[in-house]
DNA sequence: CTTTTATACTTACTTTTGGTAAGTCAAAGA
DNA sequence: TCTTTGACTTACCAAAAGTAAGTATAAAAG
């Protein structure tokens, strides 16, 4: 039973941390879709992220090692992100969540709907 | 391939929403630690949350039905959380995502040392 | 008999996080 | 010369979360 009072030195704390944030799974997700993307693609898969959230959410994700950030000099700009290995591990993870989300969805609606009434 | 941008709609959008807000995953966790905890002691284990934050998050869990919430008449108060069926469905694919935290949490501090320098 | 203690919250106020809309940069095309 | 393109950045505003104090009530302590 890890300690997760002892923020620093809790790993479970330590990543929870990290992906408990409004975008950061989702855009992980979103990666996972195809082998590589641009800005403007997740960008437009999401919908109604930000501009500013995305780059906060990619840039967090590429210092933790979980997405890679490819530059091409040309201009118009060209920006090409993928998971990594380390990303890949994580997706099926978060992809399992999702499934649960699909075959239960409709019970949680019910749940609220009991509940605001 | 759902449509992550219709956010009304797309059950996967709807659960990560809910889930992806700064305790949500972190409380189920602990929830699933014991069969039923008190308010002080969820808010003990995790140290750092505010008590406000704790009751706005376990009446959400409540409200999509993940957690039950048992009230006993007596003074001082004395409430019992725990998770329901459908919360238990969803606890051990969070525990997953610890474990992955636990195995690649140094990687991962690597990484962001890196990318800070 | 007055004060303290115990528990699960609220509430008012401040700080942090996220949203909005406009701006930047440099080249290619009209 | 003016517009378009893509990946951002910035200044300002709104929403979520943190902080500290307060509430309720009865039993126990002094």
């Amino acid at each position: 039973m890890s300690d997760f009072s002892n923020i620093e030195a809790c790993p479970v704390r330590n990543v929870l941390d990290r992906l408990s944030d409004k975008w950061t799974m989702l855009v992980i997700l979103v990666l996972g879709e195809s082998k590589e993307m641009r800005f403007n693609e997740i960008h437009k898969r999401i919908g109604d992220i930000s501009e500013k959230m995305l780059t906060v959410s990619l840039r967090k994700l590429e210092a933790d090692g979980l997405i890679s950030r490819e530059v091409y000099p040309v201009i118009p700009p060209k920006v090409e992100y993928k998971l990594t290995a380390l990303g890949q591990e994580l997706l099926p993870l978060i992809d399992t969540i999702t499934q649960w989300a699909d075959r239960h969805m409709q019970q949680i609606l019910h749940n609220r709907q009991q509940y605001n009434a």
